[in-house]
RNA sequence: GGGCCCAUAGCUCAGCUGGUUAGAGCACCACGUUUACACCGUGGGGGUCGGGAGUUCAAGUCUCUCUGGGCCCACCA
């Protein structure tokens, strides 16, 4: 080792082995110091690129989904950058609602009780607490204020380490450029959207049946529902008709003529407890079996009550019997029929998903009355066996029930089917119920550029199946309050129709402890006096203004200006119909505009049994261990290497190859950049080094061909990335840099050291260096921390390659100068060497006495262009080019010594 | 019921507007201690491009159809 090269040799901060080992931690640290991805400010728009990050769940763990997708628009950003962009790249943390609230229940075994008092003294019974849901009565409940501080707390704690995997990852984030959706400006925004919205009617409060969670307790979006199938069973029930005809003097019971004598008629449900809330019997008005019941009255079964049948277009007569029973509600088909035809109200469900304990108007019958006592303060399962025990021993359940399997409708995070109940709630319009709206919203979709196209579709299907607008309001704790307070009226009842809405100037408040301007504190729930909206936004109303938040539109107007619209909105493609429809909606609205020009929308990672990765498989691997593991460049390729839109394998194979390329990147560089310090004058010493190579010197046929495929390798990429094609990008660089490595070094080796003369070596030198440092840059997006570490061997100014410019072909000098062939060609003819000692079964090493070598006829100048070179590399001391009658490069003989 | 995406070597994927003999990496086999790299190098084997029909001088690529996957929406008595 001594008697070799001393390290002193070589540029004094190449080290003896390159390692990827620490890479991670040690330039995260440096380009925090240095602040090289800080926002400038102050460039006009145009040369601003500007990245409405996703805000990740922090109550949620990160997967290697998010790892995946956050680096396709971590490479945008740094492309952008090097493209001479001032980047402005946020980091947001969506802490704000439902999933932080559970997470704190199970974290700290509390749970919300609105009703007490604030304990300013309140210790947590436990901390670290992961179990999948504690039951209720083992969680100490705590007062509302207690309840955000221990949100806020976790929280804090969950976005430090969401923020160290970021950096380990590599992400060029301004990490100065951060915030909370729930945090003081995030409200503030989202209060100030809201009141624009209500003071231009946008927002408005009704009370109407609201999809309704029961376990959660609150009202749910229509964009938050899902299906599942749950098991159901058919019940067949008669009603009796009124009397309003003759009454027949036998019992219809069991009558094979009972329906066509019209004394009762079957319907079937699955929802038996919902009886006592029926308002009407519903048919197609085409149905013939029912054209006399039109019109007339039935009489429910058990309860008593009185109900029309009537004839509706969306009464399917396939279904069941063909006539259905309405309910209030059951489903959102009873509403339609409900508002359609000005059915009555009969709610028997209470916010807990209990029978409520007093009868519906109209149930009026003692017995009526008696049998719904019997289910008062049941749960809806209780409810349902109770009432068929009831049927059955009153005769109105025909045959047993036909179990069945039908899609039920679920909040996306419940564990209960929804149910509807009529509450009062705020909505905001969407499109949903407004076509002039909905149309301009479709505009704004064709008006995005989506990555990749087809996307757009899935927002298009989804805004044409609106059918209401959207509601915002959730009955929950953790979340932006309605900066909104009511009038109490002389009774003590609040006057709903004139919120008291506070200056924006005063903005965030919360109304739950906040006095509006002219009340005094204990005026609040007094007659004449004021009380507080109960209700929190949806986290949706305000992660639906990312941009606006992360811009500063209400208090900074010159960042606004110059990052509004954002250049790109990257997201997964399961939350289109949530979080960029919302978006797009609050900016046409505020606005007038779209919220950010480009939609690049990642894939799924799926595992190896191509299923969606999740939790409850059991085969997330951490991220973090992930990167520790193979190295972050390595995971980086990996998901580099996937393409925009299409969903990927979690392949492990995928990171090793990856971090192959990154110890290539570090041990290549170190064999290319011996060179440049070998020579007397070395352009490699000059600050500019990379840029001050001169391809002037670059003479020989070999080194010039190598430079005009990389001239090629440069246009590929930059366009590539310019489209958001970053798989392109990376594989035509990758691509070449292999060949590089095993030719084109292999090949000028000898020369490079002096074999064939100082211009000559001067001309493999230069070469060198220009292709290491535009390799270098074009890979720097893709393996930040290997490309850096090498830079900095390079170039000891201390500037990061992640500023550099973005390489461009014409400082591989001119296109046109020799035959872009040489390097193939040489790179063929080497081959046909190598394999002539492979399946002799000797080293590379063995010399070859003579060869000859059959080229192609119009490729022979090319080879000879190289001769040298070629037989320096494949350690030919003689070498006969032959005219091929193929197209093929092959080894004709070969005699080895 | 409507819509979108996908199907190419054992595996993961390229293959752009149709144009020689369909590519890469992994895995596999053989060989090689070559001072840039054993977290390596060199060479090699391996595919009737899911099935069928059509358009064309020419189809992995375009059209239709079938099959099999994945996803979204609608329906929910």
């Amino acid at each position: 080792m001594s008697q070799h090269r001393e390290p002193s040799h070589l540029r004094p901060t190449v080290p003896e082995r390159p390692s990827l080992d620490g890479l991670e931690d040690k330039w995260d640290r440096a380009w925090s110091e240095q602040g090289t991805y800080t926002f400038e400010l102050g460039r006009p728009r145009d040369q601003v690129f500007s990245i409405d990050t996703p805000p990740p769940t922090v109550s949620g763990s990160l997967h290697v989904g998010h790892v995946f997708s956050y680096t396709h628009t971590d490479i945008v950003a740094r492309f952008q950058r090097m493209l001479g962009k001032d980047v402005f790249y946020p980091m947001g943390w969506d802490d704000n609602g439902l999933p932080t609230e559970r997470r704190v229940q199970n974290y700290y075994g509390v749970r919300c009780e609105p009703s007490l008092p604030y304990d300013p003294d309140f210790q947590p019974p436990q901390e670290g607490g992961e179990g999948k849901s504690a039951k209720a009565a083992h969680q100490v409940p705590v007062s509302r204020r207690n309840f955000v501080e221990l949100c806020e707390r976790l929280s804090t704690e969950d976005e430090k380490q969401f923020e160290a995997l970021w950096r380990h990852l590599g992400l060029s984030i301004d990490w100065t450029q951060t915030y909370q959706t729930i945090d003081q400006h995030s409200r503030a925004t989202s209060q100030l959207a809201f009141l624009r919205n209500l003071a231009r009617g946008e927002a408005y409060q009704q009370l109407a049946p609201t999809l309704w969670d029961v376990t959660f307790r609150t009202a749910v979006a229509q964009a938050e529902l899902v299906d599942r199938d749950q098991p159901g069973a058919y019940h067949r029930i008669g009603f009796e008709r009124a009397a309003t005809v003759d009454a027949p003097t036998d019992d219809a019971v069991g009558s094979p003529h009972a329906d066509t004598a019209g004394q009762r008629v079957h319907i079937e449900t699955t929802r038996p407890e919902l009886l006592p809330a029926c308002v009407a019997l519903v048919a197609h008005p085409d149905d013939e079996r029912y054209q006399d019941l039109f019109g007339s009255h039935v009489i429910v079964p058990l309860f008593g009550t009185e109900v029309p049948v009537v004839a509706h277009r969306l009464a399917a007569p396939d279904k069941g019997s063909g006539i259905a029973m309405v309910c209030t509600f059951g489903d959102l088909t009873d509403v339609v029929w409900w508002r359609e035809m000005h059915l009555p109200t009969r709610a028997i469900l209470g916010w807990d998903g209990r029978i409520l304990p007093e009868p519906p108007m109209g149930l009026d019958s003692p017995e009526g009355q008696a049998n719904y006592k019997q289910l008062a303060g049941l749960t809806i399962f209780s409810a349902r066996q109770r009432v068929v025990e009831l049927l059955r021993a009153a005769g109105d359940l025909e045959g047993e029930p036909q179990p069945i399997t039908h899609p039920v409708k679920f909040f996306e995070k419940g564990e209960r089917p929804l149910e509807i109940i009529p509450t009062r709630q705020w909505y905001l319009t969407n499109g949903g119920t407004d076509e002039e709206l909905r149309a301009q919203l479709l505009a704004r979709g064709d008006e995005l550029t989506w990555f990749p196209d087809f996307m757009r579709v899935r927002y298009q299907n989804w805004v044409e199946g609106l059918n209401s607008d959207w509601l915002i309001s959730r009955q929950r704790f953790f979340g932006v309050p309605f900066p909104i307070w009511y009038p109490v009226d002389q009774f003590g009842h609040p006057v709903y129709d004139r919120p008291i809405v506070p200056p924006e100037d005063r903005l965030p408040v919360d109304p739950a402890s906040d006095t509006p301007a002219g009340y005094k504190p204990e005026q609040r729930g007094k007659p004449g006096g004021f009380i507080g909206d109960p209700d929190v936004m949806d986290t949706w109303a305000t992660s639906s203004l990312t941009p606006q938040i992360a811009t500063h539109w209400r208090d900074d107007q010159s960042l606004y200006e110059s990052t509004f619209p954002m250049d790109l909105r990257p997201q997964a493609q399961d939350i289109i119909r949530t979080w960029l429809f919302a978006t797009v909606v609050r900016a046409d609205l505020e606005q007038h505009s779209l919220p950010f020009y480009n939609a690049a929308i990642s894939g799924f990672i799926l595992d190896p049994d191509r299923k969606k990765m999740s939790k409850s498989k059991g085969n997330v691997v951490t991220p973090m261990g992930l990167l520790v593991e193979h190295g972050s460049d390595a995971v980086r390729y990996w998901a580099a290497s996937a393409r925009l839109g299409t969903d990927a394998a979690f392949e492990p194979g995928q990171m090793k190859v990856g971090r192959r390329l990154a110890i290539k990147l570090l041990n290549a560089s170190r064999f290319a950049l011996s060179f440049l310090a070998e020579d007397g004058d070395a352009p490699a010493a000059s600050p500019a080094a990379a840029l001050g190579l001169d391809p002037e010197l670059v003479t020989e046929p070999l080194d010039r061909s190598m430079l005009a495929a990389l001239r090629e390798v440069v246009e590929v990429a930059t366009e590539a990335l310019a489209a958001y094609d970053h798989t392109r990008a990376l594989e035509a660089t990758e691509t070449f840099f292999w060949t590089f490595c095993d030719d084109y070094i292999e090949l000028v080796k000898a020369r490079a050291h002096g074999a064939g003369g100082p211009q000559g070596a001067r001309s493999a030198q230069t070469a060198l260096g220009l292709a290491l440092s535009a390799l270098l840059r074009l890979f720097a997006p893709f393996q930040p921390f290997a490309t850096e570490e090498v830079w900095s061997w390079w170039h000891q100014d201390g500037d990061s390659i992640h500023r550099q410019p973005w390489p461009v072909p014409a400082e591989l000098g001119a296109a046109d100068r020799t035959d872009p062939a040489v390097l193939a060609v040489a790179g063929g003819v080497l081959g046909a060497l190598r394999k002539a000692k492979s399946e002799a079964k000797v080293s590379m090493r063995t010399e070859i006495i003579a060869a000859t070598v059959a080229v192609p006829p119009d490729l022979t100048a090319a080879a000879v262009a190289a001769k040298a070179d070629i037989m320096a590399a494949g350690r030919a001391a003689e070498l006969t080019l032959a005219a091929s009658d193929t197209d093929t490069i092959e080894l004709v003989t070969a005699e080895l010594a």
